[in-house]
DNA sequence: GGCAGTGTGTGTCAAATTGACAGTAACTGC
DNA sequence: GCAGTTACTGTCAATTTGACACACACTGCC
């Protein structure tokens, strides 16, 4: 211990959880990463991804572990810090505080199903309640967050993979918002912007035209790349 | 306790602090307020405002408690969570987390200065350097955070008071944004995005012709209300 | 092979919005 | 009265938006 001042006495100690909002878009639906509690308090409910910051470790630190725990996976995509909970009334176990974390990723693969441990799996946001803690209200707050992100910055590229068509792009759009958009004016907007770029590839199989393929441009950080002028949502 | 689970042994069990960007524009400048340090750790240095959590206590309750001991008034304006920082490599004393705080606030009076407890005083911006821990980074959030809310909702309401003419809400953007804006383009844009009404009172007094008196619409809760279509920052 | 079906990449066009600025109104101070 | 200053009104071209018509390129089915 150091020679100098301490910690005052009065000041809280607390047990501090991560709990991790991880959204991806599945055919063509905003879904968010749920377990299911095998343990009390809350055994069988739903709930977010999450667990206890280990001494030595950053709360980012601990988010990327426990996802990593829960699907298998070093998860891939964007994450940012949503914001802090608590530390009153949310754990009946004791107080605890909770950084809360969001992850915007590409589809992948579907977490280990069942397994031993805690069973994950995408469930749409629009039919997630009942969540354990407050855990609902996290995840509102992350839909929300994700939803105005997506109008000025380039964060729907974190949602797809490395390349992409317009369509795959439009429907990261039309998932989160909940909406249609024109297919031909998306795409102007989107080509207007410099957030993209083309390949010159396109995709073989589908049905009608193939789609031209394009890939973020080089060196563009989709989370802090802002969208100029911003793609807004319909009113 | 209860009977049930206990937190495992192998959490961490943190001290947590607060700071707030409490943010005010004075003379047409953004302005944080800042402290100087009495103790050690850091002593002598400015630091943001904030403190330790204590037992039983929200962070939220801890940020508007550190600013009425040391501001000796209850804040004014709007408060939000701005971000979660550390626990680790920030304070020599041990691993505290920390969350921060940002107060958009109208100009309000200026702290008592010096007394027994630590001096606080507004300091522009773009001259607060060298502070403690890793405020200079937190504050350096805070603006940028500030900044883009400006464009997007009707935060600047935050930072006047309750009534006030429209050169006062333009100089509001042009002190965040470091910038200057067409007088006559912004007042059509904010009076068609219905987000003010007038009173029918002007002022008195001043060079000129008098300006007419705005108030924010009535029930409109400035952090929440969407700016449609939103005010963008000259490119 | 021809043809419908489907989704993609052009282009067009009116309506709304933006940025820039002329001109007028209303006050203070001399 | 007049200059100086700041606030409000209106105009106007350039840009952007939202909504389409249409041509393009493939699949699947006769």
């Amino acid at each position: 211990m150091p020679n100098a001042p301490k910690i005052p006495p009065s000041a809280a100690c607390l047990a501090v959880t991560v709990d991790v909002v991880a959204l991806t878009v599945r055919e063509r639906r905003l879904t968010a990463l749920l377990i299911t509690r095998l343990l009390p308090p809350f055994a069988g409910s739903n709930a977010l991804p999450g667990g206890f910051v280990l001494r030595g470790e950053t709360p980012r630190e601990a988010a990327l572990r426990e996802l990593a725990e829960e699907t298998g996976l070093a998860p891939p995509g964007h994450l940012e810090q949503l914001g802090t909970y608590g530390p009153l009334d949310r754990d009946p176990r004791a107080d605890v505080l909770s950084v809360a974390y969001l992850l915007l990723a590409p589809a992948w693969n579907t977490p280990a199903p069942g397994g031993d441990s805690e069973a994950a799996a995408w469930v749409d946001v629009r039919s997630a309640h009942g969540l354990a803690f407050d855990h609902g209200r996290i995840l509102a707050d992350g839909v929300t967050r994700a939803r105005a992100k997506l109008e000025y910055t380039a964060l729907a590229l974190a949602f797809v993979p490395p390349e992409f068509t317009m369509a795959q792009l439009r429907s990261v759009y039309e998932a989160v918002w909940d909406t249609t958009l024109d297919p031909r004016n998306f795409s102007r907007k989107v080509l207007g912007s410099s957030i993209v770029e083309a390949t010159g590839k396109t995709v073989a199989g589908g049905t009608g035209r193939p789609a031209a393929i394009y890939r973020a441009r080089p060196g563009l950080d989709p989370a802090r790349a802002v969208l100029f002028p911003p793609i807004l949502r319909p009113a």
